[in-house]
DNA sequence: CGTGTAAGGAATTCTGACACG
DNA sequence: CGTGTAAGGAATTCTGACACG
């Protein structure tokens, strides 16, 4: 129900530090934080996809303007949260329209 | 002018590998025989994209109906000049469109 | 708190070659 | 022709820790 692209985890972390700018040190720190979630190979090499990167240029911005990763947790999860209420309204909606009988 | 995503070079063989099952060798192999152009990293790794991949499998099917690799890259050269063949009809059609004032 | 770094080891990737055919 | 494999080396990634603060 998403993109399947953008959120395949394919990249390893050299190719994530490349495109993002970022250490591998912060890289692996945010993830210690919970604030991102890389896949593992069998081998425990480090997935990403492109998602991820979205998400760390967005935490690496937050970081810099001297927010605490705690706080950018949860701002995660209120978005997420927020993002979950407007596609149950939709279906609300949806079912509504269908129990009225209004189908097409 | 095309997908950006998809086309990305960032997934290094080890990931290729996982998604195609095909293994390394076959992979090199069929670089060398010029029908796939992973980027490198600077240290000289091979990077590939989605397309890469997609494109991976299609050339693997052939090579199993017995189809040999210059045959493989001879047709996606056909390929890719019926392609443009067609864009620029589309786009003599958008001039000639013009061109007769129908402006809107 | 967030990040740099040196440490040691394990896994990855690379190239060129021998092999079969 | 297409692919497997052992070989040796170089680059990558991982974890836990010391450091500053």
């Amino acid at each position: 129900m998403e993109d399947s692209l953008r959120d395949k985890k394919v990249m390893t972390i050299g190719i994530v530090v490349e495109m993002t700018g970022l250490s591998e040190r912060q890289i692996r720190y945010y993830e210690k934080r919970k604030l991102i979630f890389p896949d593992r190979t069998s081998t425990g090499n480090r997935k990403y996809s492109f998602s991820d990167i979205e998400k760390l240029m967005e935490i690496a911005e937050k970081v810099e303007e001297g927010v605490r990763t705690d706080e950018i947790r949860e701002n995660f999860k209120r978005r997420i949260k927020n993002e979950n209420y407007k596609k149950d309204m939709i279906k609300g909606q949806i079912n509504a329209h269908f129990r009225q009988g209004n189908i097409k």
